[in-house]
DNA sequence: CGGCATCCATTTTGATACTG
DNA sequence: CAGTATCAAAATGGATGCCG
């Protein structure tokens, strides 16, 4: 069962022999999120085989990019986690995805799945850390069928799935469109805010705060990227700081 | 043919239906380096197999990620070129190839390729652009049995492979696995100088220089060992031939 | 030759069935 | 729940064929 190589003393095509084989790159998103169990990961990623899912996360495993992990009881579930290399490979994947939603992500196709924490991912991702300092909130998002939050914790930020327990300081309402359309640059949130496309639910305060920490503008984010000739859009209206 | 897709409206997801077939993204690679001719590819790229090289192709170009340019006479050949979308995808590959050269790049394989044209490729980009105003020099690379060469141009980095032209500011002898060990933590510069099997030829000045444009800590590593301006340097023979 | 298209032997995969 | 086992369909890789 020799594995399959490109064979090249390179980094890039090594990393291609580790981990890019098919599923692999959306089980490490999966995972990003935190740790899940065998069966939410064949959930999350439906067609996946279960066959090949147990390849996948054995050959993860074998590399230390993931761990298993036995739950302590009562849970005793086990699960499976980034570690080490794979924390570090979540981060390295964060362009790859701010390039797919500028160059990748067309219209929602009717047959896509979708689910809100995979864009809070990323946007949790590139939410600067400074900015956050003494900022305690939760936000929650409603896109389309699908409701995720975010968390802000001084200097922390987690995507989760769902509603937020204990209610949220923000509450934005969209379609997926929309949504995706603001880092896309196919979406003016001042326009969107206005015809209603785009709703922010929240205390003037919290709004603010929330305003101030989303990474809306993209192009000089990830680890450079100096910007194409991009059209110019401005932020939704909010007061510097 | 319908493309087999992941069926998710993710930005990764669709990223991946984009370019992550086997091959796709290791065309990337070689068209960074500059425009390519059909058979230059296949070459890059043993194994490929000329009717997938010809598809992948083709989809690149349909999706605009890749060009397809016939040059003016006398040279007219067809070249593939980054275009577009390709040039920040390339860009977006940098943040992998750092974790590869981190994570999955061991020791070198004795049925690898090499080439010193990929090693070049990543440190060009990372390189930081402010350093290099008023820089113009040459540096050449000898690593195993392969020569490249990195062109800085007030402002402006590009690699390439071969001897340079005409003649190097800088020359950088080594073996491959003490040059990668840098980035990677494996080796110390200063020691690797001091016993030889990492040397640098040139006038003293044009070797400052080229310390400091190095991006030798790719991120805050643990035992760092920064490469102050070498205290034993060998000044062989001239840069020029 | 450069630039593909065609034809097969191998691998990978996807979907389902099955087990502790 | 957490996987293995099995098998058909798809993707890959090699070798050739073709055409300017």
């Amino acid at each position: 069962v020799a594995k399959r190589s490109y064979g090249q003393y390179c980094a890039l095509a090594r990393t291609l022999d580790l981990i890019g084989e098919r599923w692999t790159l959306l089980v490490i998103r999966e995972l990003a999120a935190g740790p899940k169990r065998y069966s939410d990961l064949l959930d999350a990623l439906p067609g996946v085989g279960t066959s090949l899912l147990a390849d996948r996360l054995k050959h993860l495993e074998a590399k230390e990019i993931i761990r298993r992990r036995t739950l302590p009881p009562p849970a005793a579930s086990t699960v499976y986690e980034l570690f080490g290399a794979g924390a570090e490979l979540a981060r390295a994947l964060l362009p790859l995805t701010v390039w797919g939603v500028r160059h990748a992500l067309g219209p929602r196709r009717r047959s896509e799945a979708f689910r809100a924490e995979w864009p809070l991912l990323a946007i949790g991702a590139l939410i600067d850390k400074s900015d956050t300092v003494g900022v305690s909130a939760v936000y929650e998002f409603r896109i389309d069928d699908s409701v995720g939050h975010l968390r802000v914790e001084n200097g922390a930020v987690s995507a989760h799935a769902g509603e937020a327990p204990d209610g949220a300081d923000v509450v934005v309402v969209s379609d997926v469109e929309t949504f995706v359309g603001i880092p896309a640059g196919r979406t003016d949130p001042a326009t969107a805010m206005a015809d209603g496309r785009l709703v922010l639910e929240g205390e003037p305060d919290a709004i603010e705060v929330f305003l101030r920490l989303m990474p809306i503008d993209l192009e000089a984010r990830p680890t450079d990227v100096p910007a194409q000739p991009a059209t110019r859009r401005r932020a939704a209206r909010g007061p510097a700081r």
